[in-house]
RNA sequence: GGGAGGGUGGUCUAGCUUGGUAUGAUUCCUGGUUUGGGACCAGGUGGUCGGGGGUUCGAAUCCCCCCUCUCCCA
């Protein structure tokens, strides 16, 4: 260049994520144009265009799954009259703490009966279930919402990781047998793999969460546990089996058969897409910002021109071609403003644009392109006509090489341990704890407030796809060992 | 839930101790010169100092209440 540069303001990432992870995460979402954390109401955030984009193609994909696999989707108020909401006992007691209520409507002031915004839908759906189901046949039952939700959540909020709204799906699916009931459990299991693993790159694995942390009214509760790095855990969509816990207060029944009437048998998912988000770039971004999936990326490829003055047309002309070329195929847009081409290079990459083509004078002469890979950096000369297919090996490849990179292998985070003091070294050496528990029921519960007081890790239930180990006895109280759990520190 | 630190043009920031209507940079806009990894020159726009109350002739500054953000520890 002929001016040399001098002290820019820097726009792009300036903390190291290693270092100092929550400041990376919170200068990430603020110059990448993620959130906007202005909105002054506590724990409700504004989430700007780049990351709906992605949010909603998140959306699109696992809806299209839900479909696929017999779900049909309906829409349902936003708010559930408190009668509905204190049916069932153990639902409205695990719930009611973080209930928003609209208790005034209008200039006639106060309602006959308040209203909650719901903290999620059954209560609303359940009363209409046990309208719309009325034979053997109306079984399977399966539905599903998009929707926000409200939780009057503790003090600490964060951007996408957990708001006081948040974006979801729900899945609420009614069967004549316990078995398919729990079938639907593990199909929704496997849904999160597909959708988690394989679409967002992020490594999972799923518990049976404990009596005392399963989702308030199920019968059990099984969630998938992102491995975040270094030990920590973040709890992503769980489902529950809700057995006839609902279906008796609601009068969810059905003829069966043989003439008689019978209960439900009742699953729910919840697949949070904010915080799916959340945890997709922050485990999957880096020091420049954003890292993206091929299929969520807003832009996928971005085309640079470098313009020289005399030589605008040339290069323009040149990206049109093949902004032209890709347009039908991919999210591509050509960067023809006046910046000075390195700041367009950061601007892009801070938004996780998965490939960009620069095009300039000394590439025409040459008859190629330069072409750079997002998420490992790497840089190719390419020949003009031979640019199509080398982007679309690219597209096609993109996804499954973040995926292969960014999986952990579970087995080389979790240490097996015997004894308490073990297992605090573990924790502290940032490793999943797999031990021997007297009970995941409640009457474990006590030894779980040990392990979270002094272990300083959380029970996090017991492995749903095996349970290989066998101890004796628990790792806090001695008794005999009921089942083997994993432990680990979460955010 | 406990603790700490913040909130001043879009962004970052000086001023606050010791009260007198706000400093600088950057962004943005106009014009010009530029563009292969964070360019430059000139001019211009932009602020109810988070909100409310109090003290005072006078409050960004002192006092009280509230809202909100960030970080750390359960």
């Amino acid at each position: 260049m002929a001016y040399k540069k001098k002290e820019a303001p820097i726009t792009g990432i300036t903390i190291s994520k290693e270092e100092d992870f929550s400041g990376w995460f919170t200068e990430l979402i603020t110059k990448a144009d993620l959130a906007d954390v202005r909105y002054n109401i506590k724990g409700f955030v504004v989430y700007r265009e780049w990351a709906t984009i992605t949010i909603k193609k998140m959306y699109a994909k696992y809806e299209k799954c839900l479909e696929d696999k017999g779900h049909m989707p309906l829409t349902m108020p936003s708010l559930i009259p408190e009668s509905n909401f204190f049916l069932e006992a153990e639902h409205v007691k695990g719930f009611t703490p973080e209930v928003f209520w609209v208790t005034e409507a209008g200039s006639s002031g106060k309602l006959a009966e308040r209203l909650a915004l719901r903290p999620t839908s059954e209560t609303a759906l359940y009363k209409m279930y046990s309208l719309w189901i009325r034979s053997y046949k109306d079984l399977p039952f399966k539905r599903y919402l998009s929707c926000q939700v409200w939780r009057y959540e503790g003090k600490s909020t964060r951007p996408f990781f957990r708001a006081r709204e948040f974006h979801w799906i729900e899945s609420h699916n009614v069967f004549a047998t316990l078995e398919e009931a729990m079938n639907q459990v593990k199909e929704d299991m496997e849904t999160t793999y597909q959708m988690l693993r394989d679409e967002s790159c992020l490594p999972i694995i799923f518990f049976q969460r404990p009596e005392w942390d399963k989702f308030p009214g199920a019968v059990h509760t099984y969630a998938a546990d992102a491995l975040m790095g270094s030990g920590k855990v973040i709890q992503l969509p769980s489902t529950h089996l809700l057995g006839q816990n609902f279906a008796k207060p609601f009068d969810v029944k059905f003829i069966d058969t043989d003439g008689t009437e019978k209960y439900g048998y009742q699953t729910c998912y919840g697949p949070a897409q904010s915080r799916n988000y959340g945890a997709m770039i922050a485990y999957l971004g880096d020091d420049k910002g954003l890292v993206l999936p091929f299929d969520f990326a807003p832009i996928q490829v971005i085309i640079i021109p470098i313009i020289f003055k005399g030589k605008e047309k040339i290069v323009l002309d040149k990206a049109d071609k093949l902004y032209n070329l890709f347009k039908g195929k991919y999210s591509v847009k050509v960067d023809d403003s006046d910046e000075s081409a390195g700041n367009k290079f950061y601007y892009w990459e801070l938004r996780g644009v998965p490939i960009r083509i620069e095009i300039g004078p000394k590439d025409i002469t040459k008859n190629q392109v330069v072409v750079i890979k997002r998420h490992d950096g790497q840089k190719f000369f390419v020949k003009e006509n031979e640019i199509e297919k080398f982007i679309d090996n690219i597209a096609t490849n993109y996804t499954k090489e973040l995926r292969e990179k960014s999986m952990i292998d579970f087995e080389s985070q979790v240490e097996v341990v015997y004894e308490k003091d073990s297992a605090i070294e573990a924790i502290n050496n940032g490793k999943i704890v797999c031990c021997g528990f007297c009970s995941i029921d409640f009457d474990g519960e006590p030894c779980a407030e040990v392990v979270e007081k002094e272990v300083g890790g959380f029970v996090r239930g017991k492995r749903v796809d095996e349970e290989k180990h066998e101890f004796k006895t628990c790792l806090i109280c001695n008794k005999p060992a009921t089942c083997t759990v994993y432990i680990a520190r979460s955010y």
